[in-house]
RNA sequence: GCGCCCGUAGCUCAACCGGAUAGAGCAACGGCCUUCUAAGCCGUAGGUUACAGGUUCGAGUCCUGUCGGGCGCGCCA
């Protein structure tokens, strides 16, 4: 169907941080005009929304805000479509609008556009590609959040994986976003780190015991076992013949006994000073874990410390307060189900200890407090059952519900040699993010999470990350950042000067140039949409195809070979190519080699 | 049983809060290295978007139901 054509004088050429939000005004600025003319009946409170044309012929930009709006200027939807068209503001930015197939309206950037673009790359260098979209909102990111009862496994590596490219694109999309991780140090489960610990140590010393099945098994139990030993001799030994008389049989009434047995023999002091011991060496194991995977936190935040400081006990004050909190059976229940919750959820127990759900509530109430505009926690699949009850209690102490967002990251379920791997913490029997990172690397490891949504199921192929093969999609990315750098080592054998500077964009004519130039223009799209929809596998889907772009390019056309002014603006191009290649992949905390 | 997430090419996944002809990568087949890194490029083939209805100018996307998969439903953490 062919479109009408209309042409604007071009008198400027503005860079722009995110075209497509400049574009998006320019709507706006036609929609006000046709108001004025009487054309449309009021100011219309229909967002304005532009995407980027799927096929070159549909211009770079495309709207649909005719359709949208021809019934209410009771138009059909092509004649409301040029009256928009011709509205439209003269502006170095647009070089013409088309009015297309059922009243889409097609816009083409300027050549001008396209020709400031590489020297605007270079002259942001890293800072190309963010924006101030986020206007400062302070937004916290919680993720992995693991216990520090072992180490991190390839579960808890898609939460990293997801939450740190998360955090990073939202900073760079000009949110102010921390990173925080919530160290589970409080309860059973750290009791028993510590009993196994101590049971570990007491073989060290001499002693003969039948270490309990259900009990920490790892070969790190053994490490800090051998430190406690090392540095306290035989100051925490104790019979354990005596230790282990007369048990329980069963799994968790047999460690709940010798827990208590522990703290009697040990004092809480002995026993506190083991706990911490072996609390303080797996949070730092895991921090350092974390780090080597190229993740990092502002803050780590201990359970504990929420108990210590009295804020649970607040927590619990302030919601008894508010009158949805009740006795029953001689535990203190909060009325979840008043704000959708399935049932009732205890919070006191009758024992008089609080429930994990207690100090969840005073750990998302401080994170209000602390003055987050937006929390964001990334939950494993299994804790989905959790969401409502946390998002009622907010909405019981008064806060609002909707400041909270909980995104789940579904299971990776791992294959090798084509077959599953199972998994489970307990036999031992799980692939550590420490193996993954040694065998795969950490960029392979990075990317290949990077390219999945985290609400989607997925299949981690070991055999496939590991692989050093072109297989694997994070190399095509890499190799695209090499080859240029490559180049430039050419350049600067032969001598060849080059003042990138001067180029002139004007002579990247070739259609594959002006896919490149056109993909480059996009980024900043890319980084903003990515954060507003928490989707951070954008930028990796966004990479792959910059990077197709580069080699098809690379393969079509000669850099050094060609004339001096024509490689002077090529060599500029392939420049803010690289640019833009190690800016997107640093938000997925890849690293952008300079040879492979 | 109830609730949440999902179902797209042989496989693994995209598809910009409903848009134009549903796209990549593997795997398959056929081409491209005396020239800047072949970890690359080009081409061919591959689809009733699980199924059935509904909403509207328009549905992979929203609603209802069915089937299939994952997860969750403790005074555990």
């Amino acid at each position: 169907m062919p479109g009408h054509r209309i042409d604007f004088p071009l008198y400027r050429t503005p860079g722009s941080p995110v075209m497509r939000n400049e574009v998006c005004q320019l709507l706006r600025d036609a929609l006000v005009s046709l108001v004025d003319e009487g054309v449309l009946p009021d100011a219309p409170d229909t967002e304005v929304r532009v995407e980027r044309s799927r096929g070159r012929e549909h211009g770079d930009f495309a709207s649909n805000l005719a359709m949208v709006l021809a019934k209410r200027a009771g138009l059909k939807p092509r004649e409301l479509a040029e009256k928009i068209c011709a509205a439209l503001p003269a502006s170095g930015l647009l070089s013409r609008a088309e009015v297309a197939g059922p009243g889409f309206i097609n816009l083409f950037l300027s050549p001008a556009s396209y020709h400031v673009l590489p020297g605007e790359i270079r002259s942001r260098g890293a800072a190309y590609g963010t924006s101030d979209a986020g206007a400062g909102r302070k937004v916290m990111v919680e993720f992995v959040s693991a216990n520090p009862t072992g180490p991190l496994h390839v579960g808890h590596g898609r939460g990293a994986a997801y939450g740190d490219a998360l955090a990073r694109v939202l900073r760079a999309a000009g949110y102010d976003a921390l990173s925080e991780y919530y160290i589970n140090d409080a309860g059973r489960q750290m009791d028993i780190l510590a009993l196994s610990v101590w049971l570990r140590y007491l073989e060290l010393c001499g002693e003969t015991l039948p270490f309990p099945r259900s009990a920490y098994q790892g070969d790190y139990i053994f490490d800090i076992a051998a430190t406690l030993h090392r540095e306290h001799a035989a100051q925490y030994q104790a019979d354990a013949e005596a230790l282990f008389a007369e048990l329980p049989e069963e799994d968790n009434p047999m460690l709940d006994t010798l827990i208590s047995r522990a703290r009697a023999v040990l004092g809480d002091d002995g026993f506190g000073r083991i706990h911490g011991l072996a609390r303080d060496t797996l949070v730092e194991d895991i921090r350092l874990d974390l780090e080597r995977f190229g993740v990092s936190y502002q803050t780590w935040y201990s359970e504990q410390s929420l108990i210590d400081s009295g804020a649970v006990g607040r927590a619990i004050e302030a919601l008894k307060e508010t009158g949805f909190v009740y006795e029953h059976d001689r535990a203190w229940w909060f009325r979840s189900s008043d704000f959708g919750d399935e049932k009732d959820r205890v919070v006191l127990r009758a024992n008089g200890n609080h429930t994990y759900f207690a100090t969840d509530i005073a750990y998302h109430r401080d994170k209000i407090l602390r003055g987050f505009a937006q929390v964001i926690n990334i939950w494993g699949a299994d804790h989905h059952g959790y969401i409502q009850r946390v998002k009622a209690s907010m909405s019981a102490l008064g806060l609002n519900q909707d400041d909270l967002s909980v995104l789940l990251v579904q299971f990776a379920v791992l294959y090798r040699g084509g077959e599953k791997v199972s998994m489970s913490t307990r036999s031992g029997e799980f692939v550590t993010l420490r193996e993954l990172r040694e065998e795969v690397g950490r960029d392979a490891a990075r990317f290949f999470y990077a390219l999945r949504k985290p609400d989607q199921h997925m299949d981690f192929d070991l055999d496939l990350a590991k692989s050093q093969s072109s297989d694997n999609p994070v190399y095509y990315v890499q190799y695209a950042h090499a080859r240029i750098c490559s180049v430039f080592r050419q350049l600067a054998e032969k001598d060849i000067d080059a003042d990138l500077a001067a180029a002139d964009h004007s002579l990247l004519t070739e259609p594959r140039e002006a896919d490149l130039l056109q993909k480059l223009s996009r980024y900043p799209e890319v980084v903003e949409s990515a954060a507003r929809a928490y989707e951070p596998h954008q930028v990796a889907y966004y990479l792959r195809e910059l990077a197709n772009d580069f080699h098809t390019y690379y393969n079509a056309h000669p850099f050094l070979a060609a004339q001096a002014e024509l490689r002077l603006a090529r060599l500029s191009l392939i420049d803010a190519t690289r640019q833009v290649i190690a800016n997107a992949l640093d938000l997925l905390g890849v690293t952008a080699p300079e040879r492979m």
